[in-house]
DNA sequence: CCGTATCCTCCACGATACTG
DNA sequence: CAGTATCGTGGAGGATACGG
């Protein structure tokens, strides 16, 4: 056996890691956040072979994070545009990022919020129901929710 | 050329990818997160194979995420602990799992708010600024602060 | 117990050429 | 333009054996 199928274990780090497959497979959902939908546009930006480009591209739609659309008939075009899981994929390409700015740079990564479709910031404020009083983040950190956590044997 | 140089990319994602290296050290880091420390913890933990184990590990070291140290002498012994910017993996960890556990159940990855000393849970709600329109995890990601990045014992 | 050494396999990727 | 076909390679990872 040469490859432990991380789709088989029980942890769903593992599990994405089996889905999102290379890491070409992020960088091409990073340009298709940044709006990027034909295949010569991906293979541009990214300097990837042509047949790694269909091999990844094949990939993703198979995992659901991309779609492949026709957009015309005649000669068929096809493009390839973020699902919903797909889309789902922002926050883990932000964390990403900004790991790398933070190593690169004298900044710290931020806490940010973002919009969820877009990745565009949102100016928002966290508030308190009771008191009403906006809280910084140093009043409070964030942590994964109790539903999320207690899954049985989902252990990160 | 085999393999396109990541770390020569401007990209912070591409960057990140290169010194993260494979999918298994994503893994490692997990376990460090869970205080294992020792070799043959990550091998019976990972079902890894020796050699495998040794070479990430030392990718690891060698990318400054974990540092080697020793812990006995005599028979010499070395165990890996996390660096600060292998703690600041976390927040790439968790986006990593609440995608995993997004696509196996029905709920969607949300976080909870917790007052920073206490962990106490805390009511809040996100307002858009602009608006005044309440935001729900439906609307924005989170990108998870430094304060929790930075947090060695944040439970995953 | 904590690894290292050898050998091998498999597959992601690149190079190149080709097609409707 | 939007890919597919073919071929070759390097390196991750497993199996196994060995050593301090």
């Amino acid at each position: 056996m040469r490859r432990t199928s991380f789709a088989e274990m029980q942890c769903p780090v593992a599990r994405t890691l089996e889905h999102a497959g290379e890491w070409w497979s992020l960088l091409i959902l990073r340009d298709a956040f940044h709006g990027l939908r034909r295949f010569d546009e991906f293979e541009r930006s990214l300097g990837i072979s042509p047949n790694s480009l269909t091999r990844r591209l094949a990939a993703l739609v198979d995992a659901g994070l991309l779609r492949r659309s026709s957009y015309q008939d005649g000669p068929a075009r096809f493009e390839y545009v973020l699902t919903d899981s797909g889309r789902d994929f922002l926050p883990v390409l932000l964390t990403l990022r900004n790991w790398g700015m933070a190593h690169d740079r004298p900044e710290r990564p931020n806490f940010a919020v973002v919009d969820a479709r877009t990745g565009e910031p949102v100016d928002a404020v966290l508030v308190d129901r009771g008191t009403g009083r906006e809280l910084t983040s140093e009043d409070v950190a964030f942590v994964p929710t109790q539903d999320l956590s207690r899954t049985g044997d989902a252990r990160i």
